[in-house]
Formats: structure tokens, C-alpha cells, sequence
RNA sequence: GGUACCAUAGCUCAGUAGGUAGAGCAACGGACUGAAAAUCCGUGUGUCCCUGGUUCGAUUCCGGGUGGUACCA
């Protein structure tokens, strides 16, 4: 009797609102998520949500590191391979599953763990994204079209026409914020700076986020060493299987491409493998400037458990 | 041991007819609303090997060291 009214009593005092915790665990790549994320959700008895816009893909095992059979075994993971390379899908299809799912584990559960490195499926869970239009396959191809046979300027133009205040906005150097704001307009006929209202979304949760992070010379070493250990297990193989599906987006990702040049000839395999580990460590570079926008995060080595958990519990 | 050449950014190298220097790669910083491991923008970070000399001033010229490379022994 008396223990049953302590652990109540922990219970109460970790979470005192019973209001249910999305624990969002990210960081740059190689940092050390997955496995991490396995301990923390068994931890908290609950399964694993991920964010990592290149795991969904099935045929992507080695290349995006994505968790073994064994970790699987050990905690369900929703999202890891649910897709194939040729599958349709974009961040707002998985807004409304990866939101699905978080509410049904919360009729049960009360914590969820989301874990990916990828920060626009991230926001896009914890704050949402405006009501913009998925767009036709047509509208998307002919508008690419139009850049690769009249050029950027030509879409700059393009763009100046239908959105002016748009215009004033966006990156103009990059072509694909220009092609979405066209495409957009084609869609709806709405201009993208009136649809793009910018206003994070109200979560029926509580979100706890944490980063992990290394020194960037011991985040460089692991990616390094990762990046050998996928070649030992199997990537070129892998890499090669998928090579007649190269221009499929899913296979713009950092571990194929290289080898995909490698294979048609463009540098040696050395090189290739070397480009993986510098690409690898860009993308990290690019994943901690997004995180750094995060307000409220836990920035923390993955070996500093205590503090993690401390964190999540609100002590 | 002798001779020649070399020593400049993390790496490979350019350059300064004497006024403390710049390319590529790497690195670093940033942006990001349905392609996001994508896409795009920005930034030289330097004991010019050490040490004497000449000079108003030496990374640059001269001498001596040290290290490297090649050739000759």
C-alpha cells in the first residue's frame, strides 16, 4: 500500500497537470538519436514517432542509418520505412499522420517520443504549417520546365507578376522557393504572401524539445567512422540496386548520390566516399543552425542522461 | 657526406620588380512553410619555417641554421 501511494505520488509530482508530453529528441545527424530515443521511450513505456524525411523510405536501410530489426524489436517505431522510393509524399501528409498517430499512443500513453533530424517535419508537428495546396504533378513539372529552358529570371519575373509582395520576401537566388510560390498561385489563384500567415499552431499537447549535440570534432569523427561502417555494411550494394531510380527525390540524399556519380564514372570510389563524410557533415552544419531557432530546447550531450530526463520531467 | 630545389591559410599551391598576402578545396556562419539528407546565401580563418644582415621598411634581397624532396656519392 504504502509504495503504491509513493509511486502516485512520483507520478503526480513528474507531471503534475496529467498533460500528455510530446518529447521531440533531435540533433544533427550521427549525434546519437536513435539509439537514445530507444532507451528514453522504453523508459517512459511509450513508442517512438519519427521524423526523418529519408527513413520512411524502405529501400533506404544502410544509407540513412535507420534503426536495425533488433532496435525495432525493442521499441515500435511508426514512420521507419513505410514508404517506397517511388511513393508520392510530402511534410504535410505527415503533419496529419504523424499527428494521428501521436493522439492514439496518447489515449494510452502518457508521453510520446518523436525523434528525427529532419526540421521541417519537426515544426510541422509542433507548430503546423499554413493551409497551402499540395500541387498537381503537371503544374510542377511545367513550371520546372520553364526553368531549366528560360532560367531563373525568367521565374523571378514570373513571380514579380503574380505576388509582388512575395517577391520582396523570398530568397531570390533560390529556385525552388520561387517554383513553390509560383506553383501555389497556379494552384489556388491566392498569392503565396497571403496564404503564408506564419502562425504556429496550437497543440492539444505539452512539447518538450531536446537537442543533442556534440563537439563538432566528435560529431565529425563519428560521422567519419559511420560513414565507413555503412560502406562495410553493404551502401555500395545497396547504392547500385537503386541506381536506375536516381532521379527519383527520394535518392537526392547525401550516401547515394555521391556513389550514383561514382557509378556513372564522374571520380573514383575513394572520392565518392570521401564526398559521403563531407556532405555528411555539411548537412549536420545546416540541421544545427534550424535547431538553434528552437526557444525553449534542451541543448545536451547524449551522454547526459540525467539532465535530459530531468528535463523532460519538468524537475 | 656533397650538390640542387623547396618551405606562404587545415590541405594543394599562387604572389609580392621590398610597403605584412590570395585562389581552389576543406572549414565556419546564416536562411528555410507540401522536393527538406533538399534548395539557397554569406565569411579568409595567416608568427609568409627560424635567425642574423642590408634597408625608413624584409614574407620578398643576402648570410647562417632547421626541416623536406631529388640527384650524386
Amino acid at each position: 500500500m504504502r509504495r503504491k501511494a509513493e509511486v502516485l505520488m512520483s507520478l503526480s509530482k513528474t507531471n503534475t497537470e496529467n498533460v500528455k508530453t510530446l518529447v521531440v529528441i533531435t540533433g544533427p545527424t550521427g549525434v546519437g538519436k536513435t539509439e537514445l530515443c530507444i532507451e528514453i521511450a522504453s523508459l517512459l513505456d511509450t513508442e517512438i514517432v519519427s521524423a526523418d524525411a529519408r527513413q520512411f523510405y524502405k529501400e533506404l536501410k544502410i544509407g540513412t542509418a535507420a534503426p536495425t530489426t533488433i532496435q525495432l524489436e525493442k521499441v515500435k517505431h511508426h514512420f521507419i520505412g513505410q514508404l517506397s522510393i517511388q511513393d508520392y509524399y510530402n511534410v504535410s501528409i505527415f503533419e496529419q499522420q504523424a499527428l494521428e498517430i501521436i493522439q492514439h499512443l496518447f489515449i494510452s500513453k502518457q508521453y510520446v517520443v518523436l525523434c528525427g533530424g529532419s526540421g521541417l517535419y519537426l515544426d510541422a508537428v509542433c507548430s503546423g504549417l499554413d493551409d497551402l495546396p499540395s500541387v498537381c504533378e503537371e503544374t510542377r513539372t511545367w513550371i520546372q520546365e520553364v526553368y531549366r529552358t528560360q532560367g531563373l529570371e525568367k521565374l523571378r519575373h514570373w513571380l514579380k507578376n503574380i505576388d509582388p509582395v512575395y517577391y520582396t520576401q523570398v530568397d531570390l537566388a533560390n529556385p525552388n522557393r520561387i517554383m513553390r510560390a509560383i506553383e501555389v498561385f497556379q494552384t489556388t489563384g491566392i498569392p503565396m504572401s497571403q496564404l503564408r500567415k506564419s502562425s504556429p499552431k496550437v497543440r492539444p499537447f505539452k512539447i518538450k524539445t531536446v537537442v543533442l549535440d556534440r563537439p563538432r570534432m566528435e560529431l565529425s569523427e563519428r560521422i567519419n567512422i559511420r560513414v565507413d561502417q555503412m560502406v562495410a555494411n553493404g551502401l555500395i550494394e545497396e547504392a547500385v540496386s537503386l541506381f536506375r531510380f536516381k532521379n527519383l527525390n527520394g535518392l537526392n540524399t547525401v550516401g547515394y548520390k555521391e556513389l550514383f556519380d561514382w557509378i556513372s564514372g564522374k571520380y573514383s570510389l575513394q572520392e565518392a566516399i570521401e564526398k559521403i563524410k563531407t556532405n555528411t557533415r555539411r548537412y549536420a552544419k545546416r540541421q544545427i543552425t534550424w535547431f538553434k531557432k528552437y526557444p525553449n530546447a534542451l541543448w545536451a550531450h547524449p551522454g547526459q542522461k540525467e539532465t535530459i530526463l530531468n528535463f523532460i520531467f519538468g524537475r
